[in-house]
DNA sequence: CTGAAAGCGCTAACAT
DNA sequence: ATGTTAGCGCTTTCAG
């Protein structure tokens, strides 16, 4: 493997020329560019950016550390920060904690040996936070994405999950529906608390009342129907429940995220902007590494509604 | 941010001391030690990596770039790439391609210039795979997870698509179907080409004649039935076609990977062995990371069965 | 067992 | 505009 050096002596000149026209930084002769730029090729050189960030105490990286790969909003989350990352010439490298505390806490560590110029985090709920203040304090902006850690005052931004639950109540008020149900998931998490809290709103808004009846979680879902003959609407907290409530000609089913799938299954669907969020998420850790001091920015997107187009249609043809 | 000189410097001791406490290549007296360790503790030290990574010249990180995210494959294999990383004390870092060789191409450059150990590719399907020489060329190995590429001799893993998609008829056969379809994806890929050969040898084995009416494209999956009336079991090679095929008691549906979605709809599905070919490639990467020289290696790993429960019910009662 | 010093590959003054 | 050189923070001989 080739060093600066070996391109300079091939080249005749000195290693700080090579590096000058490498960095940009300082101007150099055509001549001597072209000459260096040709042994750059022939050697097939690349600079080991090991050594340069070693120097100038940076490395263009920045980690993004997810909870979960497997949620459905994960990849468009990535491709958004991803876009984001390389618009500004950073590397973006995912690591995946895997629900699991102490994972997150050795990828951070591992994070911060490596300097890292920022990380992107999807925190596991827990008390605990202390391992991110660690790289926080030792200079490396972390932005949260999705929960923030308690009492660190991170930038963060979410999405607004109470919002979306709303809008697809008043979704189904408009369409007629005067009975609309909630099934809870079995893995219950924030998200899902916010989104329960903006079902009742919604209702409340609709001048609907709040029952909890019709309520039921994800064990006992099948009875819902069975104890509530009139619901003629249901929203589900988990997608993949759907198939078990069943499917008759008048009962509507929303639920949330997994575009693909409830697309598929012709589900009302609340999704996330999770391109945006990414995107976004990375925009202000950015900000934040070339200015520490910035305020604290916390940033809530809007959901949207998905709606099939068989379900659109039959709203029209009324 | 601290380094190895304050910490030898508070602890009364030299850096070669510190070092020594940190590798623990070279033993030190338990007294020094744990005034060391006290110091590192006090500042809270955590050494560069980079500046270490420069020296030795290895990073203990390695890349896994990845075609597609929302592969439902990929969390798995993921997971399974990662533990195996972790054992051996490497860091596991993903990128993603997203389906663009450009990208791919940018990936594999920055991770050669930031000197991996090694790389876990997902390669993009396309003919020129010289980028991927370069950084192999250059002495970073790298082994290919699905897809090989033409002409590198890489180690790789796959999945035995044909002997899934075989064992499948072989499956419904048993179970007494006698007329089974095949309807294609509208992106076919060469996975999808593979399991279709082992839909042909299946029916073969099974003494079924193959029959293309009984097949079908993506958009005239709908047809399908109507035109084959007694087609009792289809193949779907996209399972998210499974919703509009529609749902008849006779009918038997069977997909490919997606194993939540398919037990959620009750589909009999072929699964690829994920986690396993994660974990084989990450082992035989860093095998090749301490052997270079060891002879190629190339391994197949067979898919499972996945059966919902009413199917398999179904057929014990029969 | 411990300390001193050279050097990994690069950049950034500084001098010419 | 170009060359020289002193580090960046760490590991690793090599002496003691």
């Amino acid at each position: 493997v080739r060093t600066i050096r070996e391109v300079a002596q091939r080249a005749g000149v000195s290693v700080g020329t090579v590096s000058n026209v490498l960095t940009g930084a300082v101007p150099v002769s055509e001549r001597l560019r072209q000459r260096v730029l040709q042994v750059i090729q022939e050697l097939d050189y690349q600079p080991n950016h090991l050594a340069r960030s070693l120097k100038v105490k940076q490395t263009q990286m920045i980690g993004m550390v997810i909870r979960n790969v497997a949620d459905p909003v994960f990849p468009e989350m990535l491709r958004g920060a991803e876009d984001a990352a390389w618009l500004q010439n950073y590397l973006l490298v995912l690591l995946n904690s895997d629900e699991q505390v102490d994972r997150e806490q050795q990828i951070l560590r591992a994070l911060h040996t490596r300097r890292v110029d920022g990380i992107l985090l999807t925190a596991n709920p827990g008390s605990d936070s202390s391992h991110i203040r660690a790289v926080r304090d030792a200079g490396i902006p972390v932005v949260a994405l999705e929960d923030d850690a308690p009492g660190l005052e991170l930038d963060c931004v979410t999405a607004d999950h109470a919002g979306g639950a709303k809008d697809c109540v008043r979704y189904l008020a408009e369409c007629g529906h005067r009975s609309i149900g909630w099934v809870h998931s079995d893995s219950a998490d924030s998200a899902e608390a916010r989104r329960f809290e903006g079902y009742r709103d919604g209702l409340r808004d609709a001048n609907l009342e709040f029952d909890d009846t019709k309520v039921a979680r994800a064990e006992s879902a099948g009875d819902l129907l069975a104890r509530n003959p009139r619901l003629t609407a249901v929203m589900l907290a988990d997608p993949l429940a759907a198939p078990q409530i069943g499917r008759t000609a008048d009962l509507a089913v929303a639920t949330f995220d997994h575009p693909r799938f409830c697309s598929a299954l012709e589900l009302v669907s609340v999704v996330q902007p999770s391109y945006d969020m990414g995107f976004k998420a990375m925009e202000l850790l950015i900000q934040r590494i070339h200015d520490p001091a910035r305020p604290r920015a916390t940033v809530m997107l809007p959901c949207g509604l998905q709606i099939p187009q068989a379900t659109e249609a039959a709203r029209s043809a009324e």
